[in-house]
DNA sequence: GCCAACGTTGGC
DNA sequence: GCCAACGTTGGC
């Protein structure tokens, strides 16, 4: 079972969307190595729903892994914003996740809190600069941040 | 295959 | 709203 770090934009989707849906396709990831980790993620694993372009950035809550290997279908959908024209339902290019709701937490960890536990090297989201929308984290690091939400 | 121009992300 | 970081595109 691994861990993982999603981003959304609240304004956009956010958890309590997912708190309403209680599933969701995590569509519109369109980088290589974002996707490359999701197409690693396995029914089971556990992602950090992080709040991401906000005041302030953070960590939300928890979601779980629904459906995994699932093919990413706005990629043809011409005028949908995520329509790949390079992609075909033969030879799909992006592949995403279900992901199901687990829990808000009941202290939101802002990014500041984050930036003062964890090191870059341990927590990625910490490094000015991370674009990334979708990565790996720790067990050890997950397994920390957990014991943050409940102070 | 290089690299400049461009577009996007996302913190501040 | 600014801009640093950085991925992508396209001319050559």
């Amino acid at each position: 079972m691994n861990y993982w770090l999603m981003k959304s934009e609240p304004d956009v989707y956010s958890i309590d969307d997912l708190a309403r849906d209680k599933t969701e396709l995590w569509d519109g990831v369109r980088n290589y190595q974002a996707r490359n980790f999701l197409k690693s993620m396995a029914v089971g694993d556990i992602a950090f729903f992080y709040h991401s372009n906000t005041k302030p950035p953070g960590i939300a809550g928890l979601m779980t892994i629904h459906q995994a290997g699932v093919v990413d279908h706005t990629q043809f959908e011409e005028g949908n914003k995520y329509y790949d024209p390079k992609s075909t339902p033969d030879a799909p290019r992006w592949y995403t996740v279900v992901v199901a709701y687990e829990r808000k937490f009941e202290h939101y960890i802002s990014l500041d809190q984050l930036k003062a536990t964890f090191s870059p090297e341990e927590l990625q989201v910490v490094k000015r600069g991370n674009r990334l929308s979708v990565m790996p984290v720790d067990t050890e690091t997950a397994k920390r941040l957990l014991t943050l939400t409940e102070s």
